[in-house]
DNA sequence: AAACACTACCGAAGATTCTTCGGATTACTG
DNA sequence: CAGTAATCCGAAGAATCTTCGGTAGTGTTT
C-alpha cells in the first residue's frame, strides 16, 4: 500500500497528539472530516497504526527509577535465546528488551522502585537459569530527550 | 495530590488504549461517565497526563534501523554537558537520549534508514565538536518487548 | 447531635463529534 | 473518448462529549 504526503501528515500528527479530534485533524491536513475518515480508516485496517497510548507522568504517581541493562547469554542457541525472551515478556518491569548486535546480545531497561527493588529483581532473574552469563548496568540519571521518530526523513526521495 | 484506586486503573487503561471513548473508559471502573469526567479532567489538569500519541509502525513506511549509542563525552564541566544536551535536541533522528551512571555518560537511541545513514550521521555528530570522546553501537536486530509500565507495582503498600 | 463544608457520585440534556452514505470530481487506462 | 478507480465532498442520523444541578456519604466543628 501505497502512502502519500497527506497520510504522512496523518500519521506525523496522530504521533504527537494521539487524542486530537478527527475534524481538527481534517483541518490539519485541508481535507474534509469525511475524506479525512476515509485515510485513517484505510490506515488504520492496513497496520500502520499500532494502538493509541497515554503518556503517564510516572514520577508524580510514585518513586521510579529507570535502569539500561546490558545482558551476555551463556549460549547461543537458538533455544537459549528463545528462553530469554520469553522470561523477558513475563516480567511486567521489564518495559523493553531488544536483541542486539555489538558485543552484548539484549538490551533490557527497567522500571523499579529504586535501586534496591531493581537489585531484587535483577537477583530474581540470575537465579532463575535462564542462562544469563553477564550483566552491566547503568542508572538512568537524567532523561534528556524523548521524542517520536521523524517520519518523514525515513523516507528517501524517490518513495511512493 | 492524593491517587486512588480508581485514578489508578484510568491511568493504566489510558495506557494501553490511549482512543478508549470515555463512556467505555467509565464503564471499565464502575463508574459513571460524570463521575469518570471529573476524575479524568483533575488528572489531566494536574498534569498526570503528560499527552497521548499513536504507536506508529515505522517499519511498513520505510526501511529504518535502530541504533543505541554509548556515548563518554571529553570533559565533564556543567557546561560540556548541557552543550551536547542541546545538540541533542534538534537531531530529529535522535528519537531518546539518557544521562547515565555506570562507566559511561549518555545513552542514546537512533533511528536511521540504514547503516550507512546512521554512519553519516554519526560523523556529522563527531565532527560537530560538541565534545564526544568516544562512542560505541549496538544494532537493534530485534524488537523482543516494549510495553508501558506497570503502574501498580511501583506503589508500595502504604502510599496514598 | 445538629450544622457545616467537602467530596464523590449520578441522571439528564444541549453541544459537539463521529461515521455513513450517495454522488461529484479528478486522474489514469485501454 | 468512454470506462474504471481513486479521492473528494456535503448532509444527516448515531454516538459521544461535557456541563449542570442535585443527592448521598464523610468528617469536622460547635
Amino acid at each position: 500500500m501505497k502512502l502519500d504526503k497527506r497520510d504522512l501528515q496523518i500519521l506525523a500528527i496522530l504521533q504527537e497528539e494521539g487524542r486530537i479530534t478527527k475534524s481538527e485533524l481534517a483541518a490539519r491536513i485541508s481535507l474534509s472530516p469525511a475524506a479525512c475518515w476515509d485515510r485513517l480508516k484505510r490506515l488504520d485496517q492496513a497496520g500502520f497504526i499500532k494502538g493509541y497510548h497515554a503518556e503517564v507522568a510516572l514520577e508524580k504517581i510514585a518513586p521510579a527509577s529507570q535502569f539500561l541493562v546490558q545482558i551476555e547469554l551463556e549460549s547461543h542457541q537458538a533455544a537459549d535465546f528463545q528462553r530469554f525472551e520469553d522470561a523477558m515478556q513475563v516480567i511486567p518491569q521489564v518495559v523493553r528488551c531488544v536483541a542486539v548486535g555489538g558485543g552484548v546480545d539484549y538490551f533490557i531497561e527497567i522500571v523499579a522502585r529504586d535501586v534496591s527493588a531493581y537489585q531484587v529483581l535483577i537477583d530474581q532473574i540470575l537465579e532463575s537459569r535462564i542462562g544469563v552469563k553477564r550483566y552491566f548496568t547503568f542508572v538512568v540519571t537524567k532523561p534528556v530527550k524523548e521524542s517520536p521518530p521523524p517520519l518523514e526523513l525515513l523516507r528517501g526521495e524517490g518513495d511512493d
